[in-house]
DNA sequence: AAAATACAACTTGTATACACAAAAAAATCG
DNA sequence: CGATTTTTTTGTGTATACAAGTTGTATTTT
């Protein structure tokens, strides 16, 4: 039960990421140290060592002389993340299924088990999470330390833009959610099977069907629906 | 002529970056905090965070407890290498015919010029430091943060690689970095004229270029000479 | 009254001192 | 003499104090 700096440290950083990745702490938010390191008990010297970390990951955004900013997300960003993340997604997949080892299985399994427990019971951001946890397995199983940088910069503002589509407002949302959490199944399959080509058509899948998520989000039915007519919703 | 900590700083990051990817620091090599901040007259916590800083660029790998170490290269890495680098560097140079302004397409003319002059009166780590420039600034022109990471994490290594093949041992060697130059003419010119389908091709090119003449290094051509027979050096 | 400047409060950046962990050297025991 | 334990040394991690920069406010000047 060592409640040492060193795990105060840990903390703080998971604390961050977390709060990050949930929009807790939305984009271009000023972070405090002094208030921070007296929240955590820790000095700000290992502090600024988090925020040095953390930037290089990502998530946060450093200018000298001023506050640590939690990194934007602009409408210019949203569109590079539409062009990067179908080519990495594919890539990462591909890879997992050449290289994953049994653990890693097992943990992924694990990671889509609590997706689905979140599915059913848990809020947005646990969703999020989950979801994001399940990713981040197939970038470990991938091991190509070139593509996880991008990789994983991709899954942060994934995980983001996420916490509002993961919030179901219609039921084509919701029915979209079973079939991510389904795709996420055939997926386990396909890396345990070592099937490098499933992995990666299942990765275009996966992406198309996130895509189609954020564009029922960001253009919602209403702009659809002609005068007079019945708002439009295909047959499940 | 302000010689304050701040610059210091800056000098620091820079000799770390160039003396890393010059591999006058090769990888593996152990940093020794004391002698450095007493070398660029830094106190240790300014020059941690630069440590930190780098590691999350990839040059740097940290433990815990232990001294900061230049990051490795390994066969596994350079196999993870020669599957990443053809897909990202399309994506980047694609990306920057797209995007590329005026001004960064000056900045690549430059570092051209740079990249020819290390050529013709350069050493090794003057031709691969020009050639890192020049990809950098392509880099810069895609402007897509989701790819950056990657595309960084690959020149490092691109560098530290080429450390080895920009000394041409054979006339073929010489042969192959004159076209390298010929490619990076082409290549301003398709993003000069806004022509992605001709930069992404030229990717490839410059690649499969870059491929042969690691190929060449690794694989020498005495392997390949039978015994009694006088060694193979093609005309010029 | 508006703009500019000077000052004060606050935040970030750096240096130094100390606590702690790992490696190296010396001493003890079989 | 060799192996193992203890002590010494070396180097990393953290806290605190101080320096430098930034921001907001009040005062002065036009």
């Amino acid at each position: 039960m060592k409640d040492d700096a060193k795990s105060r440290k840990a903390e703080l950083t998971e604390h961050l990421k977390v709060s990050i990745l949930t929009l807790r702490l939305h984009p271009g938010t000023d972070l405090d140290e002094a208030h921070l390191s007296d929240a955590f008990g820790l000095s700000r010297t290992p502090l600024r060592e988090v925020f040095r970390q953390l930037a290089g990951e990502g998530y946060l955004d450093l200018r000298t002389n001023r506050s640590a900013r939690v990194s934007e997300m602009s409408y210019t960003t949203l569109r590079d993340f539409f062009l990067a993340a179908p080519m990495v997604y594919g890539a990462i997949l591909r890879l997992a299924a050449q290289n994953a080892t049994h653990a890693q299985i097992d943990e992924l399994k694990d990671a889509q088990q609590a997706f689905k427990a979140a599915l059913r019971a848990g809020s947005g951001a646990d969703r999020a999470l989950a979801n994001n946890r399940f990713h981040d397995v197939t970038g470990e199983m991938s091991g190509n330390v070139y593509l996880l940088p991008s990789f994983n910069r991709l899954l942060i503002d994934h995980a983001r833009i996420g916490m509002t589509f993961y919030r179901p407002q219609t039921s084509k949302m919701s029915d979209n959610l079973s079939e991510a959490s389904r795709q996420h199944d055939a997926i386990i399959a396909a890396i345990e099977a070592g099937d490098e080509a499933a992995a990666a058509q299942l990765a275009e899948d996966h992406w198309n069907l996130s895509r189609d998520q954020i564009e029922l989000f960001v253009m919602p039915d209403a702009l659809d629906v002609p005068m007079g007519n019945p708002p439009l919703s295909k047959p499940a």
